[in-house]
DNA sequence: ATTCTAACA
DNA sequence: TGTTAGTA
């Protein structure tokens, strides 16, 4: 079933990678001295390109069309490199963001429900309490009922 | 590896 | 005419 093929295998002599390129093989030769490319080679010396190579050779080709010298194409490369690095990064961060605030959440509903078991104990232990409860509570603390949870402590005094 | 050429300003 | 990209 893995009949998948690598992109990045490189098979592709230079003479078949310049040809499916629309390019000559000396071009790939000076792409390659410049840093654009980085074609495999063979046990010998000969350089062999992948699909992520040919891919990279038209985009070049694209870029060299629309006007840039390859100065400008290596420097729209090398950004478009780091910007995906950092797309990356934001998605790895928003995960984090996102597991954390779940576990905040969690522990936050554990302390309201911690906080009201407390004062229902000392209700029950102390008497009624010398200031309203109401007010020792801060508004955005009180608990949350929840739909499984029959004792709540609201109701059963 | 060097040289030659086309394109461009 | 000098520079650059690509070619022979």
């Amino acid at each position: 079933m893995s009949a998948e093929r690598d992109e990045t295998r490189p098979v592709f002599m230079i003479g078949v990678a310049a040809e499916m390129a629309g390019m000559h093989p000396q071009t790939l030769r000076m792409y390659e001295r410049r840093g654009l490319v980085q074609p495999g080679r063979t046990k010998g010396r000969t350089r062999l390109y992948s699909q992520a190579d040919l891919a990279r050779l038209r985009r070049i080709q694209a870029l060299g069309e629309s006007g840039l010298n390859l100065a400008g194409i290596e420097r729209v490369l090398d950004l478009e490199q780091q910007l995906e690095a950092a797309m990356r990064r934001v998605r790895d961060l928003e995960r984090d963001v996102q597991a954390r605030m779940a576990e905040h959440e969690r522990a936050i509903d554990a302390t309201r429900r911690a906080m009201s078991t407390e004062i229902v104990h000392v209700r029950r232990t102390s008497g009624p309490p010398a200031v309203p409860i109401k007010t020792v509570i801060p508004a955005g603390l009180r608990p949350v009922p929840r739909a499984t949870d029959s004792r709540d402590p609201r109701r059963s005094s």
